[in-house]
DNA sequence: CAGGATCCCTTCCGATACTG
DNA sequence: CAGTATCGGAAGGGATCCTG
């Protein structure tokens, strides 16, 4: 297990790696890729509000980390397909622990925020 | 269990709980609490390279969230201490499952980048 | 179809100075 | 000690246009 002390450090690699992944559009691609392999195109529309630079630019990052792998298919027009790598569905488990708790824990979350903007007036 | 399609909602909820849990400071400083209450001075040496804003700002969204406890005590000078709450503390455990993850799996990462980068000549 | 390139606006965030 | 307030640079990210 990984001590705080480590994490502290700012030079610390796992940083680099939880930065990756608490990345919105990464979490939500990783999400969206997870039953099966996607299309560019398909990816864009799967996530309607992503624009297409911070798509491109996400699944890059994703691919350099070697979460994702990258397919092109060289016909006219071309095609290129992403899908998760074993290291990517590896990442699944733990990703969706968090996603369970925040479903969990939303009305507990909803209700002490708006407590909290009640207090300040 | 969520589904990836409401998450692709733009006005999906939970996004907004997971945004906080991605940010880095949120993160540390989650962790950094973990094992007791820390005053504010503590979490700036602890996290030695956060800024006294970003220290405040960082704790007062995790307030409102419900996850952490303010307790000011009406010393001279004045002393605050701030403490998970049991929201707070249920949070570990998928927390930990992330870093668990990104500690087993960063030399897989690592390679990954550096095959990454070399291939981009 | 799957991007690359550019422009530009906003938000983040560190540094600094000040206060009860 | 534990903040608040303000400024300004750096980075994030959307909109648009262009191409193999």
């Amino acid at each position: 297990m990984v001590t705080p002390r480590e994490l502290r450090d700012p030079d610390c690699p796992i940083r680099s790696v939880l930065d990756r992944i608490g990345d919105k559009w990464s979490f939500l691609l990783i999400l969206t890729l997870a039953p099966r392999p996607h299309r560019f195109g398909e990816l864009r529309r799967a996530v309607d509000d992503i624009s297409q630079r911070m798509l491109t630019q996400t699944l890059r990052s994703l691919q350099r980390d070697g979460l994702v792998d990258r397919t092109v298919f060289p016909t006219t027009p071309p095609s290129v397909e992403y899908r998760l790598t074993a290291l990517g569905l590896s990442l699944l488990e733990p990703m969706r622990g968090l996603v369970a708790w925040a479903d969990l824990q939303l009305p507990a979350i909803t209700g002490a925020r708006a407590r909290f903007d009640a207090a300040q007036v």
